[in-house]
DNA sequence: TATTGTTATACTCTATAACTATA
DNA sequence: TATAGTTATAGAGTATAACAATA
């Protein structure tokens, strides 16, 4: 939801980074996925599919409801990065598989968010003055 | 974008640890929002009009186009929470003001935001854990 | 009866382009 | 000419409810 106006308090400041680091994260997820073409759900989709799962699985992951999922792999699989296999054991269910291309944009994406997104410029900091923040102002129970 | 299957690289697992606080973070304050019968666009935008503000500021403020500042105030202004004020100084610009339904909606909604995030569950342990792995693998230039 | 996936529906967000009224 | 806001359009995500096929 990005970054707020501040009364000043500690704890405000330790939520408006919390936003602000999540605000981050996103953004830059979201610019990698769409230099590949990819909403982030799919994004999100394709990076689920390392191993072939059923839709319902797929839904479960990515926190929506099974006919979003209908949507999010109609488009994939009309890319050709994605096909629907009947499962054999239960013929209700669909599994769903990358392609040859799909893994490869899958490899791609991974690479990119994996190995840039801890250089993400300011984030390093940010999480320094969240670990300082949360040290200041409460427990954590470190089993 | 959710947490993701992991090869058990300490960067990976940094990665893992960023993108799962960022969907915790994202999770509650939509989940927040909704309480309050609020998209999250729409929650942004409240909590950005402490003070009044042109539109042409507001999209700037949610990164996004100007046309779809005008979509959400337009809800907002349906339930009487937002009202569009001439600009005296310039007639191009409306600024947008919080009615006193919509102000007293905003003091609610940062007040559920602001003191509950950081008790949110697994939270602080998450950050702690990432701060562990901050400091064992890169270098901050905290100036 | 319950579950998997699809379809239909409706709403919100998003960007782009064309428009208006101002500047 | 350039800027603020609107409108039109189109695509994507989301949830709900109803449906067919299967369990």
């Amino acid at each position: 939801m990005g970054p707020l106006p501040t009364d000043g308090s500690q704890t405000e400041e330790m939520v408006d980074l919390l936003f602000s680091l999540a605000e981050r994260v996103r953004t830059y997820a979201e610019a990698v996925a769409a230099e590949f073409d990819l909403s982030p759900s799919q994004a999100a989709a394709l990076l689920r599919l390392e191993k072939p799962i059923p839709m319902n699985e797929l839904a479960t992951a990515l926190t929506c409801d099974r006919s979003n999922v209908t949507g999010i792999i109609d488009r994939l699989e009309r890319r050709d990065l994605v096909q629907r296999q009947p499962d054999s054991a239960d013929r209700r269910v669909k599994r769903l598989v990358l392609t040859q291309a799909g893994d490869r944009l899958r490899s791609r994406l991974h690479k990119r968010l994996y190995s840039d997104l801890p250089n993400v410029s300011g984030l390093a900091r940010e999480l320094e003055n969240l670990g300082t923040l949360l040290h200041g102002t409460q427990e954590t129970d470190e089993s």
